[in-house]
DNA sequence: CCCTTCTATGAATCGTGCT
DNA sequence: CAGCACGATTCATAGAAGG
């Protein structure tokens, strides 16, 4: 199957493919969490996930100023058209944050997945310490499958709590997630499968599903990120 | 403030205490999480938790049958007489495992506080393996406050992930957790203030303040673990 | 006392087969 | 057919046993 990185909203794009093609859905979707109001939810994330008065160092994505019961129903949206294409029993992994957790877990199972629990993401340095708190140093990858899921699929076991931290020179979106988190990641699907992933951003994942020997598509809707994502991926 | 272990069902004795009298509510309640059927949810934890046909190592402990809605709302009952017990600002702490997380925050909330975030519990590898799946070695901690939280609280900067493996000889109580850890969860408690711990089991907790330099107030209903928890205190 | 070897265990889950 | 009981499975680590 030819590996593909489509332009365009995931939403209009996923009804035109083919039905039970993919072996697994590994995904970053837009959280639509920074802020405590309605209101500063609407701001830019450029200036919504920026610390102090820095400069936004990258470009803004789309997708991420819906209040919190919009944001489910986008949710179980393109998920439901993510069921569509992936084969029986295909593992499927979102990450979010602690604030927006619940309803990950809530669009997962309103969309017909299976939820099979939580893993981890530990980036071991302290983002922003603050006294008498708990640190806010994990994001979260909620997981589950498409019906049940068979345990001779070849895959092996996998890190509930990956440990890993952000570097600089591997981030290349906003969000980015580090490689080395996506390439422990994508090995929950099947030996040379194919991965989808609707919301590509910079590539990353589908990057390590390429150095993990799968093949995949990615969508993505800006511009800049398509590029981005092209580039790294064409250098492979 | 005396410490005390009192022997009885939380929501008997939560209302006979005096309000606004503690300065941190940390607790490990019942999850009622195991079993996939009704049916397998009745049976006592000792069966529950436990894997073959091994003898068990502790005795069974009350309140882990409820079914989803029945123990929302039981959390909600207890948490609200607990929100009457602390002091503005204190902080709150409660132990759940994945399947119930998003049932905990909503619990945390109904009941009137403030949802901080999440800290995590790396139980490290070693944790029951499955071909194919991500390790399920992690519990989590749903950390709020009641009301706003000022910075200025005499409490340290807490890790949001704490690594700490599950030792025999430190576990007496089927869903004990490591001292270690609870002596660093603790301290989100403000200097030398007094802690509430409903579901205080194998007292744990109750240690682990007494340690770190707080007072308490522990709650248990199974008369063994009363026994258990008043000597592991007796013995500090 | 230290090192090696061995064994037991885990807030499970899946699939089968019986009722 | 739905629901439930039961056996099989996975492996890193702790802790015991042995040299």
């Amino acid at each position: 199957m030819k590996n593909q990185l489509l332009k365009g909203d995931a939403l209009t794009l996923l009804p035109t493919l083919e039905a039970c093609s993919f072996d697994a859905l590994i995904t970053d979707p837009p959280y639509a969490s920074g802020g405590l109001t309605a209101g500063a939810r609407q701001k830019p994330p450029s200036e919504k996930y920026v610390q102090g008065g820095k400069s936004a160092l990258h470009a803004d994505f789309a997708g991420d100023e819906r209040d919190q019961r919009s944001h489910l129903r986008w949710m179980v949206m393109w998920l439901s058209e993510c069921a569509r294409l992936l084969k029986e029993g295909a593992p499927v992994c979102l990450f979010t944050d602690w604030r927006q957790l619940p309803l990950t877990t809530d669009a997962l199972q309103c969309a017909g997945f299976t939820w099979r629990g939580i893993t981890v993401w530990d980036k071991t340095e302290g983002v922003r310490p603050q006294l008498g708190r708990f640190r806010n140093q994990a994001e979260y990858v909620v997981w589950g499958s498409k019906g049940s899921m068979p345990l001779q699929r070849r895959a092996p076991v996998l890190p509930g709590v990956i440990r890993e931290p952000v570097r600089k020179a591997d981030k290349l979106h906003m969000t980015g997630k580090p490689t080395a988190l996506m390439r422990q990641l994508v090995r929950i699907c099947e030996e040379g499968g194919r991965v989808l992933d609707p919301f590509a951003g910079s590539g990353t994942t589908l990057v390590a599903a390429q150095l993990e020997g799968y093949s995949w598509l990615g969508c993505e809707m800006t511009d800049h990120y398509v590029e981005v994502a092209g580039q790294r991926l064409a250098a492979l």
